[in-house]
DNA sequence: ATTATGATTTAGTGTATCCTAAACTATATA
DNA sequence: TATATAGTTTAGGATACACTAAATCATAAT
């Protein structure tokens, strides 16, 4: 299966490749083949084969046993396929009632098989949002992308108060329990206090004053935005 | 890319390969080689290596030289193909205002990764539709299908009422054409004459009181269902 | 009954993607 | 500075699909 972005036939990996080697360089960590490996769930030397095949297409940049870099093409590619998967997500979850944990996958399918059309259709049907149902900006056709000034729950001082942003996790399971937490984005709680070594947070829901305790992992994913105290 | 309908793991072109033989089948033709190879558009060794796959998992039966025919299993994911297939039809039409002649390419790769998950939300967003835009019935999920009983517009004899149920083409030019002239499905019409050898169709359309002339191929296309003259 | 024709299969390639095992490079530590 | 370890690449192989060219089979026509 080959997709047409822009007049360059990509296979569905390759897809997935610069998306991940994006999201990588966007989290600000090198994209070295492990970390690609890791995230793809595949094993280095198909990684390595495969950064062969798009550094030849110019899609990124290779400086052997360093990693890569997107090329401006690669970035494009990565940002639009970045948009067909939020504007998918924020579709299924709002006009056919996907649950949280269950639009992921099936969005992971689509963007591949969806064209610009549908895309740019299901945006109108939304009103063009600029954030997915995980808080996520949505790049916009011309691959501009907001990115949210936020910090990882974990890097929240306690005592201070947030509204949550970012739900940076797509495992279906812990999705379900992040939401039967009441935990989506735009909810503002404070942050209560820390264990040291940055384990476990203790946080506050305001709105249903209910305490919550978030394994440090969970609270790695969410990504909030600090509230100004007014005096 | 694998899709899972229901254990088997699938490639994209086994489930097209699949959905040709059906169509073949369904039209009282036989699946050859060198006619699915048509359908395809793919060369006719290519198909013989295929078939020898799918034969290999038990989804047709093969006698060399002669054909195949599709094992139950193989006529379940065929006709869940069409279900797919004709279920994103009609949602692409009815909720995201695609054209009548822009749906089919875009159903032809949604239908490799939409869940079944996806397509009942989709049905079920349409009421659950018996007929996709063209005028085929559309699968249940439990692989049943209704067959109307439809003439070709040629078979129809000179001085006949018909109702037009199935548009058959899916070429986007010729259905512009065909929409243009305002023969969508549910269009009745009188069969005024016909060129002999089967040649073109004169019709009169009822409602606007239009006269047109149909070309053989094009009316061959058109599957229409006899109006009984009351007295 | 033989042969010409057309349909089908086999043989041999090519590409994209994956894998494991082995070799190599870079780096951190003793 | 030497070496262990972690990270990366090379080598070699598998699978699913496509292709062309050549061989084989079936049948219809002489």
């Amino acid at each position: 299966m080959t997709a047409q972005i822009n007049s360059i036939d990509l296979g569905v990996s390759t897809e997935d490749y610069l998306k991940a080697i994006y999201k990588l360089e966007a989290h600000g960590q090198p994209a070295q083949t492990t970390s690609i490996a890791e995230a793809l769930q595949i094993s280095a030397p198909s990684v390595s084969g495969m950064i062969k095949r798009l550094s030849d297409n110019g899609l990124v940049e290779h400086q052997p046993y360093k990693g890569v870099h997107l090329t401006d093409e690669g970035r494009r590619v990565a940002l639009a396929m970045l948009r067909r998967h939020r504007i998918l997500e924020t579709y299924l979850m709002e006009k056919l009632k996907f649950s949280w944990d269950a639009v992921h996958a099936e969005a992971e399918r689509l963007e591949h098989a969806a064209s610009d059309l549908l895309i740019q259709r299901m945006a109108l049907a939304l009103g063009n949002p600029r954030f997915d149902p995980h808080g996520d900006p949505i790049p916009t056709e011309s691959g501009e992308i907001e990115t949210p000034l936020t910090v990882a729950l974990t890097d929240v001082p306690a005592g201070k108060r947030v509204v949550l942003v970012v739900v940076g996790d797509q495992d279906p399971a812990r999705l379900r329990f992040i939401e039967s937490l009441g935990l989506k984005p735009g909810v503002t709680f404070d942050v209560v206090s820390h264990q040291p070594f940055r384990g476990p947070v203790e946080i506050w829901l305001v709105a249903d004053r209910k305490n919550e305790v978030l394994g440090h992992e969970l609270a790695l994913s969410l990504q909030c935005s600090l509230i100004e105290e007014e005096a």
